[in-house]
DNA sequence: AAACAATGACTGACCAGTCGGTAATTATGA
DNA sequence: TCATAATTACCGACTGGTCAGTCATTGTTT
């Protein structure tokens, strides 16, 4: 699985040889057909089990604080992910097979993508209720805030060609962080101040 | 050009068949190799050519009204432009071969992402020279707002799969115009009267 | 000796790239 | 004006190599 991992993240599903994986897994070509009935499988299975291991890796509680901070913490985390070596990999050969593999896709939106939608927006909507964020639709809120953290962290993993765009993650992360929290902040509400007492303006 | 284009956009660089290529152009193989020496160089000319295109259609000026209105109009272009079966497929095309294809990324990056993230700072710059947004790094700001419509085009474009996440274009347009401009705004400023007296708090 | 696990040579399909040939167009010259 | 030559544009059968998937064989365990 690994081996096709790093076979299929080179070079993508039509170029990869299964050859290759076979040689790096240590084993020959036929092994791999007495588990996989063939090579599309083999791919599939390889970005389920991908994402899961990457998934549990990343399961985290985001209990303690108020909403700013549980909501700095998360991004925190989710950064992390997305810089990983794994996400890199997987988000890219999942973008470019989803039209092949619409099921997976479906599969991937459903247990990665809207669970952890899911997550920002409940601490969004705590902060909403607090006062501490303005009124907005917490669910969009965290839509737009994730594509923040997607799209910069394919930057950041593409260095070599997105050199202007890609800075040092911690200081990006600082950033995008800021970012966000500015557009959730309710209008009157001051950063160290979470209290006050009118809501957002409009919408 | 346009054979090229639909075929490896629907199948990749790898799968992509010249001889499917020839005859959706109504050219034989052959004829192919008259103008191009290989395959490869088929594929980066055609997305140097529809990159091109796609800038020279996108060309626009943002001279009139206050920042705020500039940089809705900006963003209402970079929507359509990032909506258009051209970005997604040249966009998803790039990102996959990035790797293979470093000159061309960053021939990418110069002309496409580079170009429209100066243009959007220094619309920005404007807004915080006036009052009407905080003091901030413009082009870190930029840089952000275009992460988030960039994903959400992504996802506008494979509805199918990320349905959950892709609404309809112009409301999700408006909402994110919304969040950027929300995260943009001085503090002490409201929507509808551009200028105050106080600057951005802090950094 | 039976059951299981693994092998890797082999097959058949596929396809990038070639090249000898053909057709269409233009140039030349009487 | 028309035959002929020269040039250009194009064709598509062919080659050589690649590789997914198979299967008869070999090794290993029970």
């Amino acid at each position: 699985m690994e081996a096709a991992f790093e076979i299929f993240g080179e070079r993508g599903l039509a170029a990869a040889r299964l050859e290759d994986i076979a040689k790096r897994a240590g084993v020959s070509k036929g092994t791999i057909y007495l588990y996989f009935p063939n090579k599309e499988a083999l791919f599939t299975e390889m970005i389920r089990e991908m994402v899961i291991s990457q998934i549990e890796r990343a399961e985290q509680e985001y209990a303690g604080g108020d909403p700013e901070q549980q909501l700095r913490a998360y991004y925190r985390g989710l950064w992390q992910n997305l810089n990983s070596p794994i996400f890199e990999t997987v988000h890219r050969l999942m973008m470019f097979e989803l039209k092949n593999f619409p099921q997976l896709g479906e599969w991937y939106v459903r247990e990665v993508v809207t669970r952890a939608l899911n997550l920002a927006s409940s601490i969004i909507s705590r902060g909403i209720a607090l006062g501490e964020f303005r009124q907005t639709d917490p669910d969009v809120a965290a839509r737009i805030a994730h594509a923040v953290f997607v799209t910069n962290a394919v930057w950041a993993c593409n260095r070599n060609q997105f050199a202007v765009v890609a800075g040092d993650p911690d200081a990006v992360l600082e950033q995008m962080t800021d970012f966000v929290l500015h557009a959730l902040r309710s209008d009157t509400a001051t950063p160290s101040e979470p209290d006050a007492t009118g809501a957002g303006s409009r919408e």
